[in-house]
DNA sequence: CGATGACTGCTGGAGCCCCAACTTTGCGAT
DNA sequence: ATCGCAAAGTTGGGGCTCCAGCAGTCATCG
């Protein structure tokens, strides 16, 4: 007692308890908000408020309609970062080895580089570079979003150069010695909860790669993906 | 005209484009609920609803009594994951590294190995492992957790033997070969939160690390960090 | 001149209500 | 047995109001 916590917290908790130790697994129905206020003693602001804040953690979902239901967590998927992979927007090779079906296109125009760019790429003046946009599916699905800034001397003019950047480099006499990944999390920009299909709440990994030709970098570009359905690993050679 | 979007939409797309495009700087006010009610000509319920999705969103931060406010973006932390950094939980010696006084305390017990934590080490049955909580704190704000596991007689019993698992493991004839790390996000737990003073709305970064020694497992510790202020970089020769 | 206290504005919690749009269910008619 | 339809239940948007607690501001008092 003399608990001065907010109500609505106390059936967030509740609930939340119920989804993590499975006694609510995924799928299940929560209450509906005329059932919480009777459960819990509350009023209907305070029931609504707690299934927004749950939905807002995505761990339940509504459906109009319908009701509230445990949300259904989908395995992670791995993507793993070899060593040697090097496709222009990553993973792709990965998630094909996985069995899943995965469809690209893209879009190329001549860009100015921004700050942040001109930063990453270590560009002192204003500088036109090639910037592609690559748009990932699985099975239909957008998976990844992907936008990469290159110099325009070594932009890619055929499907088949788009495959390899580290080759299309070399062949420009340009060796990749060393990839560099940034990953942190953040919450998308409305355009990417568009293109990535995300419901409200899930936050996005957003991964900035760049390509290093000895102390040289060469190539830099921005990945995208959802944070609550991609895991990105990275093995390492002690 | 015809755009039957929620008019709270309307209220948050201004004022998030104010935010994103510059025109509200970091630490600008935000125009209160009665304010707001009569700059979109909408009611209190939808003003409020509109800045709770901001805040909830982490572009601006609420103080009572005072209004709202767009929030600091702190630049990132760094972490940067250097081959041969093998510290229990990691990234200390690299916060360090930026200068700032980093303390951390543990603590210390034997657990069984959950059916995670079991599959991670590769054991086929029930195993007693010791396991190892770490609270890292930087100028005595908490910064980082990692839980730590690994079989009974590799445990550290000294502060020494703590700083360098692969010392620990060499000594006992084991050469560790490869370190993976799997990196996703999430909601917090309720324990997370607290332990690091997460803001509303915050995801964190969970890092699943294993260290291998050929093919087998001997190490596995997980490490959770606030998803808006790290980001961790790693670094691959080609 | 400085400290105290009243007043105003703001957030966040909470309550209640109305409505449109959608789903589910059950009943009645074919 | 199946189809169609109406009724009931549910979400999500929106509105209004009250209140506690906090943060400034400003005027008054010692």
């Amino acid at each position: 007692m003399a608990t001065s916590d907010p109500v609505y917290l106390r059936v967030v908790e509740d609930i939340r308890r119920q989804i993590t130790d499975g006694t609510l697994p995924p799928g299940a129905p929560i209450p509906s908000r005329a059932q919480l206020t009777r459960k819990y003693q509350v009023g209907e602001t305070a029931a609504r408020h707690a299934l927004r804040v749950l939905a807002g953690e995505g761990l339940i979902i509504g459906r109009v309609g319908s009701g509230h239901y445990v949300r259904e967590r989908p395995d992670l998927t791995s993507l793993h970062r070899w060593r040697f992979l090097d496709h222009p927007a990553p993973f792709a090779a990965d998630l094909q080895s996985q069995g899943r079906r995965v469809t690209w296109d893209w879009h190329s125009e001549p860009a100015e580089a921004g700050p942040d760019i001109a930063r990453r790429l270590r560009l002192t003046e204003a500088t036109t570079l090639s910037k592609t946009r690559y748009v990932y599916r699985g099975d239909g699905k957008p998976l990844q979003l992907a936008t990469s800034y290159e110099p325009m001397e070594f932009a890619a003019h055929s499907e088949e150069e788009r495959r390899s950047l580290v080759a299309r480099m070399y062949a420009h006499g340009i060796k990749i010695t060393e990839v560099v990944e940034s990953v942190h999390t953040r919450v998308p920009r409305p355009a990417e909860s568009d293109a990535l299909a995300l419901a409200a709440g899930v936050h996005v990994l957003h991964i900035e790669r760049t390509h290093w030709a000895g102390d040289r970098p060469v190539e830099t570009s921005d990945i995208v993906v959802p944070g609550d359905r991609f895991r990105i690993t990275y093995s390492m050679p002690v």
